[in-house]
DNA sequence: GTGAAAGCGCTAACAT
DNA sequence: ATGTTAGCGCTTTCAC
């Protein structure tokens, strides 16, 4: 395949031009102190007069990094990137990354066709980091990465035991918060209707429930906890299964705002009012929030500060390789609405 | 900033190991012809004793190319992104870029200071092509593209005079067959929904429209003709006012799938049946047919296929560069669902 | 079929 | 403050 346009100026012609050597150039286009105002002026205005744009691979090659950091979506089914839950985290990781000087490079990884070539691509040197996103437990990426000593950042947690640097948000105290507030309203009969249990956040935000429960003296009962899967369908039917054993529930925590609405719908099938007879708090996943009836109160997660904190991990990998994996654990906010 | 992990095995190691050239170890990472069966074989072992991994910077160096092309998105709303028009075009494009051996990239271009930035990335060399989708017509990145002589393909035209190489679907064509399917039906009184007059893509579709009234003989009143903003509630209010205006209307024609949604939900609350009395067809940009009650007809545009012709054009520009432009208009299809 | 050598365009260390 | 020089690791002739 023969590539790229002939004719790119190159840096030694625009010393040429400017009556300086290389590393005088070099100093001015990469804003380098210790240059003279005046020659700096003829330089830049050689630059423009040749229309000069440095080859980055060249730059790459001498500097040794990329000036680029990649963030990858591991999801097989990328319709899941039509949630607003991933354009929300995009944008924020946009906006954190907005002022490195590096370029953000979103890739998708579907199979492990894909995943070698990135691999290869990153382990090529076209990135100096992999911000990870919705990595499965079983996912073997970041391992790969690990191995390859890339800097890398996840989005979660693949278990408790997780080594590769991550930002998370706080399940468990999100949890915790959030029956501690029904708890707080005078509700003693609280149920939940968790995630799939294979995966690490469903389990934290179960134990969050359970160490609420148990710091109020109350034990919570097996049969007051459903799976789900994070869907809408499983909250509706988890919710049925609950109500039909457990009429006396007043209060559910569902392991996704998706779920809780699914959840909603199952309680005023059965004739419930909400918040006045059952009070509904979701987690804040695939925000939709507002788009149910009545609203869902939430625990939200702060999406711009994790894609910050994700940022920020990163740089400090790549300042200083692997001298430990970096974890970050986030606050998460309970947000009222009219469902408790 | 220092980055880069130290002690990677560069080509030169693999050769001595080997005990072979570096040009011998360049043509078996190439698959280059002409290698002894058993050289290669020693030099892949070598590779695998050392693990070593191509630098991609000093390739793209000595072979003026990147192997990876750039999908952009300039949408400063990147909310957008989570329709599910997006997500499709994505995996169609990755699809289509699968067994190319190039790397896809996307990347977001939210602001003019990311436009510039974007552009040094492409103009230094780090991709070979340009993907570019929903350009508005007023952004200048397509021209700066073009100036710099970067192989570009557009999702969608600016105007009528796109001069930049594009795949489109033919919207005036489906607009043309939506309508012919009403009359078929029949129905003598159709009304349109519009996009924004002044998006190309609105354009095509109200004169697809006015076409096959014509081409039927039948004038069209311009009173028929309402404008929306792609936007559900503008669909309602369109669909309300000319309801209102024109009780006698039994067909519409709607810029978009969510268009129509509102005109559906305002022909419902008009009392009018759907599609006894009134027939509803929209264009299908953010594919929620099967959502709304009743499913609703639509003219698709074949997503997959606009994917392919993308990568084609693109692959074609970057062997011959700037050869004349390469424009692509796509079939459109009808397909029937209860609304119509 | 394979090795040697000449760059690709830049950064960074070292002179001056 | 600035010029000079030695690579960075690869591809690609050009000999052999």
């Amino acid at each position: 395949m023969g590539r790229r346009r002939p004719g790119t100026p190159t840096l030694e012609e625009v010393a040429a031009r400017a009556g300086v050597g290389r590393g005088t150039v070099s100093r001015v286009i990469n804003n380098a102190a210790g240059v003279k105002e005046s020659t700096r002026r003829a330089v830049q205005q050689a630059i423009a007069e040749l229309g000069y744009v440095p080859n980055l691979a060249a730059r790459s090659l001498a500097g040794r990094r990329a000036d680029a950091v990649a963030l990858v979506m591991t999801e097989p089914d990328w319709r899941q990137f039509a949630e607003p839950f991933f354009s929300e985290i995009v944008t924020a990781l946009g906006d954190a990354v907005a002022d490195t000087g590096l370029q953000l490079l979103l890739t998708l990884v579907r199979s492990d066709a894909e995943r070698l070539r990135f691999l290869e691509y990153a382990r090529g040197g076209r990135v100096d980091g992999v911000l990870l996103m919705s990595v499965h437990a079983d996912d073997p990426l970041p391992d790969m990465l690990a191995e390859a000593r890339m800097p890398t950042v996840l989005l979660g947690r693949r278990s408790a035991e997780e080594y590769v640097s991550y930002v998370d948000a706080d399940n468990i105290g999100g949890a915790r918060t959030a029956v501690g507030h029904l708890l707080d309203q005078g509700r003693t009969a609280i149920a939940t209707i968790t995630g799939p249990a294979d995966m690490y956040v469903a389990q934290c935000r179960l134990r969050g429930y359970h160490e609420a429960l148990e710091l109020a003296g109350l034990g919570g009962k097996p049969s007051w906890i459903a799976e789900g899967d994070f869907t809408e369908e499983s909250g509706r039917r988890a919710m049925a299964r609950l109500i039909e054993r457990h009429p006396e529930i007043d209060g559910v925590l569902a392991a996704s705002d998706t779920t809780a609405a699914g959840a909603l719908q199952a309680l005023r099938a059965a004739g419930r009012r909400v918040p006045e007879d059952v009070a509904v708090i979701g987690f804040d996943d695939f925000p939709l929030a507002r788009r149910t009836a009545p609203p869902l109160t939430t625990v939200r997660q702060p999406l711009e500060e994790i894609g910050r904190a994700m940022v920020r991990l990163l740089l400090e990998e790549m300042e200083e390789p692997s001298v430990a994996w970096r974890h970050v654990i986030l606050r998460t906010e309970l947000v009222l609405r009219e469902s408790a």
